[in-house]
DNA sequence: CATGAATGAGTGTTCATTCAT
DNA sequence: GATGAATGAACACTCATTCAT
């Protein structure tokens, strides 16, 4: 018995995008929504009206809210594998200065990526595999490639044989902080992340440095 | 130093606890909950039925169910300061040594800390006053504590004088990330803590050692 | 009397079928969903799936679902009444065996009816007119003859004058009650009904054999 | 975040009724709604106002509509199973017409029968096991003592053999086709149930009546 | 104080119907 | 004509909150 009471409703349907379009907006809107409040706070209305779409027209193209938010999150991974530096030769000190560097413009600078974090951590123990997939997907290239340095510099005689070499999230570790530190407390207590980077640099560094004697 | 036997305390004299035990226990389930499923997906029922008590009754305790979450997270906050290595005196890298450990104890292995962290991620959009707070009094005191400890050591030539001295968060950013990756990956990648705390205060220690030249 | 071959009928002709083709197919899908499901659980979709269109194209066919159900209905109503034994003539009893056979042929084993009966008592609230239509020109013809043969018997003395005659219903019920049983107790204690159809016509011709005295 | 807007929603809160009017009371109002509607037009709301209470409370007894329903139709079954006559003696002619002039008082006078016969139709596709719990807790025991006094009175020579002793159905038949009547066509063409019935009594005993020679 | 039955606004999801192509 | 993407009203069900007992 369900009629469209307004017989002529839906004069202001647009040009039709073509599906794969349509299906980009709707992740598009989904990601803010769900960044923005959490899978369970997140509204599917809500992510229809940034999408500027009808909240059924979700529906078309994803089974239910956790197929979304599913969605939301694969399409949030890098298309390719992000060429995390490739063939750099050279000093290995340049390497992993790059490597570094790298880092920040992914990790710190993106503006995606805390709330991705927050997703991640907020929603880790309800969609477990997500964390899975970010680690096999993103994390794990990371330390592959920093242990690679790692073991060439300290192989060259470049770095001293330290036992960060079984740890590179340690290398690592300061970036995190810093995307948490502004997740957290960006607003009241941003940090200066240029000269945070260079701190981050210099003391890596300086950590890996061969010994005097 | 035991007391004297024969006569019950009152914390466990009677099966009707009082009114503070009454509120810590609704504070300790719903810990649990809010931990469990973030604050959205937490039921309140299910913080009365862990409290073994009628839902209703949780409304005579908290106003509502905002008010009862920031009662938890206040209620985490140590209730004394936690007097971070106070005084220690002597070599700066044994202090330096005993800080990180600390945190080791406070951050890694306290199994509530990844909860708090993952409520504070999770909701400090919702609810941004729990991030300033924790950043009051916990990470600020941290940071004072650590600065305090380069600082000497710096001045007392043990260290050598480096940017991080302005950023001790650096120092203190693996301890962060072996938390962080417990939560994330910690079931089907857990960290070797202990092994890696040594790393990173070799790290740490071989950063700050002063240059030969 | 068969047609000379070498040229295709009209009907096989082409796969775009004409306008009266696509409006039966709809109908004969229609037919299965809401036999299946009963009018509200029907799926205009599932139909045009049936049907092997797009769900659009219905509309073009049917102002809106319920003209699709009364269309339906309509449709299967025989296309002509059923020459209810015509003209039989000879011993009444003949007669009433060839008519209660005939239900049996009719009701019993055309797999349609109970599919037809199930939406007549479940829809009869909401489209009371089909129920009115189906005794218009169903019901009432069957009636009739019945009426007639009991008539006709009764007047020879072949058959003793008993109420029945104002009730013929009460000689064709138990056709009735062997399809009602089959649709809904069929699948678990299905009935035999040739012995079933036997042991009716025995009763009703025994029923209505002169008395004695 | 969800707040009851009106703080002041509840002040019409009626007397506690105990648990089991309750219950009995949404009972009541769902097999009004089920009847009317069938199951899947039937709205869970109007089950509610019917019962003159929220929505929400309706699911504190029953996990969902599909368990409703099940409830409803139990609840319809007789308590106790109908002491079908009993031991009566004397005439099985006479035993058999009570027997018959109970099934118009259970099935035809009763008028919640049409309604349980309509949801049965109705809805035993997605309900299967619905009828057989009728069959076996209503219809086995008619058919059963329908057969007995058929074996008593052939046994005696009160009745004739006949076939019909196989098929008990058949003479309870025409008081099903009367229910059925009134239910599709009761409006427009109500059977008078009393000739009708004497007419069925004669005709089945004037079956069962010993052959002359 | 404590209870837990009751409330009803709000959410995810479905699906008859429309209409630009 | 035919399509099927889009619409949005409507529904089952949930759950924070209230309050009579």
């Amino acid at each position: 018995m369900r009629k469209p009471s307004g017989k002529q409703t839906a004069a202001s349907r647009t040009a039709r995008p073509n599906k794969l379009d349509r299906r980009g907006e709707i992740l598009d809107a989904a990601f803010q929504v769900f960044a923005a409040h959490g899978y369970e706070a997140a509204r599917i209305e809500e992510v229809a009206r940034r999408a500027g779409i009808a909240k059924g027209t979700i529906y078309l193209y994803f089974r239910d809210k956790e197929r979304l938010f599913q969605a939301v999150v694969r399409n949030l991974l890098p298309k390719r594998p992000a060429a995390l530096m490739a063939d750099l030769q050279g000093r290995s000190a340049d390497v992993l200065r790059a490597l570094v560097a790298q880092m920040y413009t992914n990790l710190v600078s993106n503006p995606k990526v805390p709330f991705i974090f927050r997703m991640l951590v907020a929603e880790s123990n309800r969609f477990p595999e997500i964390s899975e997939i970010y680690h096999r997907e993103i994390v794990a290239h990371g330390i592959t490639a920093m242990q690679q340095v790692l073991s060439k510099g300290m192989a060259a005689g470049e770095f001293r044989k330290a036992p960060v070499a079984a740890f590179p999230q340690i290398i690592a570790a300061p970036a995190l902080l810093a995307m948490v530190w502004q997740l957290l407390f960006g607003r009241a207590h941003a940090l200066d992340l240029d000269a945070y980077m260079q701190a981050h640099l210099d003391f890596v560094l300086g950590g890996l440095r061969p010994s005097l004697a």
